[in-house]
DNA sequence: AGATTGACTGCAT
DNA sequence: CATGCAGCCAATC
């Protein structure tokens, strides 16, 4: 397990989490913007902690995708597909690669 | 303690 | 537009 022992009070992932959550429905972010608002800690991380994340958490992970502007394609299978799904029930409309428009739905 | 990996990013080819 | 390479930092082996 991971060192759970922090001396922030809040652990990194805890940020990251918080960070994500102050998206704004319908609006998303990519892992850059996410880390630099943490501060400290690089995309990959941000991938890393979503990674993590539990199923049924209160954290809206989908609301975070790629720089391009598309769903990350963390393997194969239902994910990417499921996550499309919740962005479109936010109101956020795709492209026609399955682009997300960071101009307009960006955070 | 060291090597590997990863839901990333950006530039180069 | 697809593929490759380097930088990135923490978790995991």
């Amino acid at each position: 397990m991971e060192e759970e022992r922090s001396q922030n009070g809040p652990r990194l992932y805890e940020r990251i989490y918080a960070a994500v959550r102050q998206i704004p429905v319908g609006r998303v972010a990519t892992y850059g913007q996410i880390a630099r608002l943490v501060g400290g800690c690089s995309a990959q991380m941000v991938g890393f902690a979503l990674a993590a994340l539990p199923n049924g958490s209160d954290v809206p992970w989908q609301r975070v995708i790629n720089a391009k502007g598309k769903i990350s394609p963390r393997g194969i299978g239902f994910g990417s597909l499921i996550q499309r799904t919740l962005l479109e029930e936010e109101g956020i409309v795709f492209m026609q690669d399955e682009i997300i428009d960071l101009n307009t739905y960006g955070w």
